[in-house]
DNA sequence: TTCCTAACTTACCATATGGTAGGTCGTCAA
DNA sequence: TTGACGACCTACCATATGGTAAGTTAGGAA
């Protein structure tokens, strides 16, 4: 099927980007992972930088509709921010991929810096300042306030997220199995003395 | 001066992988920065490879040099963790080009994956737990837990000074310097809540 | 059957890149 | 004065890269 090349393009090109960088990735080396040629892929995405686009665009709409959807099940405002911070824990520990790539995107974008590549973040992040304003306790606080709150606690969870390779190379497998069991409750109990005031 | 010119690759070596990845830089590029040839560049480090080695080497003996200073300076153990993460706080955010290149570091090192790009962070890692382990409350914890306290705060500060470039951008530099100053305080907060058990 | 189009392919190209080879030149010790 | 050496440079090269040009082929509409 045709729409699913692209698909299978967008899918490879997320992991290889993720995995080596925008410059690290040959867009040859992409269509090779599907037995294709460079030409095959230039002819779904014109150039590379838009293939790149693709992939960060298909990233946001899945993030917003993850935001949406819990949003909507979630009754307290305490409980949804709680629960969407660890629905991204668990995310980014088993598709690691995905975080990486952002982290790398977080790091090039001074460069590449037109707007469309911040977009994904800007109405993510005011949705999630709104959410800690509906806080117990924190209806008061200043935009700047919640925002450090909520971005501290995104570092908390993306930065391990995306170290992961490097702690199994420094600690081993069996160490960090042990660590990445702790982790959540570790992380629960941050958040809980974080939204405290 | 001989070592000068030396220091001098190193420096904008330094700043133009933090900027654009190691890929993202060529030799020529760094060289052409000081007036030079790239061959310049290859007589004094060999290889790109070893000149960025060299980058990493050098951050690392700075790295320990500070955690050592500080664990001389402050008496009470909370006290040097804290003070050690306030610094690396500051530290991150008036020259960011150094974190960013150990973010990248880390998100690059499964491939590049010698033991050599990991021997800056064991021991540091190693040392900052045994400080958890020496705060008030937290001698009982299993290295899991005080390790996943640490990376939190890490990972909270990190994050953060890694987007300073991209949270610009989004927000306009007003509103970034107000965020700036809310953080350390927040941060403060945070790893209060974090160390109460 | 004919025609058009999407989904590819092979050929080709200009440019950039890391690295080698072999110099030049100034300084400093013998 | 000479000779060695470090710090550079010019010339050169094989390879990789993003992208263009010009096909080929299968399938569906007219």
């Amino acid at each position: 099927m045709a729409s699913d090349t692209r698909e299978q393009f967008l899918d490879t090109a997320e992991a290889l980007f993720a995995e080596r960088g925008f410059y690290g990735v040959s867009i040859a080396a992409i269509a090779d992972e599907l037995d294709l040629t460079k030409q095959a892929l230039l002819h779904h995405f014109g150039t590379k930088e838009k293939l790149y686009g693709a992939v960060l665009q298909r990233i946001s709409d899945e993030f917003e509709r993850q935001l949406a959807r819990i949003t909507e099940t979630e009754r307290n405002a305490t409980g949804q921010l709680k629960a969407y911070l660890m629905a991204l824990t668990e995310e980014a520990r088993h598709r690691p991929a995905r975080t990486q790539l952002l982290m790398r995107e977080l790091l090039d974008n001074k460069r590449r810096a037109e707007a469309a590549s911040t977009w994904y973040l800007k109405t993510y992040l005011e949705t999630l300042i709104e959410m800690v304003r509906a806080v117990q306790g924190w209806q008061g606080a200043t935009d700047a306030e919640a925002f450090a709150l909520v971005y501290q606690l995104l570092g908390a969870i993306n930065y391990y997220a995306v170290s992961q390779p490097t702690l199994e190379g420094i600690f081993g497998a069996a160490k960090l199995a042990e660590i990445d069991e702790a982790f959540p409750a570790r992380l629960a109990a941050l958040m809980d003395a974080a939204f405290r005031r």
